[in-house]
DNA sequence: TGACAATATGTCCAATCGGACATATCTACT
DNA sequence: AGTAGATATGTCCGATTGGACATATTGTCA
């Protein structure tokens, strides 16, 4: 992914909604980050169903806290990859993760003057 | 993922089956690869399905035709982030990836005297 | 308000990934 | 056998990723 695209993307925040790209995304590449972004829901999900906190996740997976904090986020810096072994690790089977990337995400509103 | 690791399953070529860890990979790491697999055949489905060569394929994806190959073989120097770019570029929605990753693979048999 | 746990953000550097190229192997046809 | 198209394998190097650390923000108590 062109980085360039990334930083905009990630410069957009939460506006990441399903309408992802008023930034000049390609369908596939929005459809991409939107997937990893559900991942990452179900991800946090998991953990809190766990009542863990990112801290004993992050010892779990041998990594870091601000990591699980950037995949949770949906950091652009956060790979497909890293998600999908996250919740395998945290008791994921197969169909829960296809169900996670079935499933849309839910609407984070773009609210402008909240 | 300890490339050591990756190494020995490479090294196994097509053993992978569904108990891919006479070599000692952790259930997750197994079940990740499984994963990975089962993605790689989808893709290999498509392009098939769309009657195109691996060349073709590599220049939709703007990418090199050993790659694509690797790709479809699983090699360990794939994504699963590259793999789900270019099951969406090849038209697979949401339903069509989380079937494929339901789905699980063919076993392939470890027939030792032909 | 202050203190503390949890979470988020920014940066760095080593590890992994990916496009490209060369070359090998396979398949089908003559 | 020889040729050609398709696919596989090996390697290189620039690009992306991830663990670690520092630091900032947020949330919840008293």
């Amino acid at each position: 992914m062109k980085q360039a695209k990334r930083e905009r993307l990630s410069a957009s925040g939460w506006r990441v909604g399903s309408a992802a790209d008023f930034l000049s995304l390609s369908p596939e590449e929005a459809a991409f980050v939107e997937l990893k972004l559900s991942l990452s829901e179900s991800l946090r999900a998991y953990r809190n169903a766990l009542g863990m906190t990112q801290i004993e996740l992050a010892k779990r997976l041998r990594s870091s806290q601000s990591r699980v904090a950037k995949m949770e986020a949906g950091d652009p810096s956060v790979s497909a990859d890293l998600l999908l072994r996250s919740l395998l690790a945290v008791g994921a089977r197969r169909p829960e993760i296809a169900r996670a990337i079935t499933r849309k995400r839910l609407r984070r509103g773009v609210s402008l003057s909240s």
